[in-house]
DNA sequence: ATGATTGGATACTAGGACTATCCAAGAAGG
DNA sequence: CCTTCTTGGATAGTCCTAGTATCCAATCAT
């Protein structure tokens, strides 16, 4: 199909598509001569990848194109893709504080970590930008004064421990490959706004429930 | 204090903080004469509460407005102004599209808080901001061709509702008033981070354990 | 043949979050 | 009291990101 067609389909505008194209989020279509280009379903299913990314996931352009370069990397196998697509994924405003606030946020992190047993967070993923927005958010808390220590966060990585079994166990219904990275990122990616709201719905209720 | 001191104590920059006042993130300060302002450690405390919702929370500049009004509002009671903040806290990008699977997704969002018994959500959350980001969420994976149906949801609305418990018990431990609202805002909106990052170490960790 | 369409290059725009400059009215020091 | 510095408010400018618009020569459809 032409660039038209594509943009037709998926409701994203040619100069967009473009853009996307430009910036490498979207691979270049077959040649078909020196002029024109040829796309495919493949395309297609791409650029609904990076819309949902980019407009869901709020993701900035810059970490979506590395999130898909890890997607696509064939390099890689299957459960390293997975790790690489997801390691990419976030970029909180790069704490690079060093105040004691930090410190302390690190220090419950780590104890965090070290109680829920989470080695291989420990060993690979300690800086990952999972990590560090973890700590950053902490870290906040902790500037602004309130409590931020193991007991208060121990019930939210069991939480976090549960949602992750969930979110593997639908990632194991599609047979490894590149569908499956895809399906775990968008996962990962697609299931935030998901689980934050019905976070917020679960606290009007219990509120309503307490005090109403 | 003076402006001056404030920014030394809050680390913004004082044009920063004459921006914000200008928006009205921050109450103007008590006037000493035509020309100059005091400003106290409440000032502050506002300060660093502004600067976290919007460089962790990623919030808008309206938005955080939004928020802090509700917080600082005396007519609501303690619920209400817990919820009202708490109620105007995001704002996905308008979905507003009425496709099939805007529609899809509203249907399996609705039988979602059915089934989880989820009344006050219904009733006077149905089309809240956290409501329209969750079923914005839905709706894209489902364009994407994810199935995405009540039953996959439920384990996530099972999670929330502990999370919800977690926090409303940590809220519980500041006495009623604006303290208590401010420490409510502060936990939903700065959690958030900490508790996607922990997802996403917890699903590197079950990865891992499945795969590794 | 001829007018529309294609894909690439380049330049432009809109919005958000700051940031810099200017200004007149205090405050501070001698 | 007089000069110099500082203060808070108003205005305008900057930077970045994400997306648009315009041009162009080469094709395609009829």
């Amino acid at each position: 199909m032409r660039l038209a067609e594509l943009s037709e389909r998926s409701g994203v505008p040619i100069p967009t598509i473009k853009y996307y194209l430009r910036e490498r989020l979207l691979p270049p279509g077959r040649r078909i001569n020196a002029r024109q280009s040829e796309y495919d379903e493949g395309h297609l299913r791409r650029l609904r990848l990076v819309r949902a990314l980019i407009q869901v996931g709020r993701m900035p352009v810059a970490t979506a194109r590395e999130v898909l370069a890890a997607v696509a990397d064939g390099d890689l196998g299957p459960h390293s893709r997975l790790g690489a697509a997801v390691w990419a994924i976030p970029d909180g405003p790069e704490s690079g504080e060093d105040d004691p606030a930090a410190e302390t946020a690190r220090r419950a992190a780590d104890d965090l970590l070290e109680q829920l047993g989470w080695t291989f967070g420990r060993e690979a993923g300690a800086r990952s930008p999972a990590y560090r927005m973890m700590v950053s958010g902490i870290a906040t808390m902790v500037r602004l004064g309130y409590p931020c220590d193991v007991g208060q966060l121990l019930p939210y990585g069991r939480s976090a421990a549960e949602l992750a079994v969930t979110d593997l166990d639908l990632v194991e219904r599609y047979e490894p490959g590149e569908g499956q990275v895809e399906a775990a990122v968008a996962l990962t990616v697609l299931y935030e706004p998901v689980l934050l709201g019905l976070r917020r719905l679960a606290q009007a209720e219990e509120s309503n429930r307490r005090f109403g």
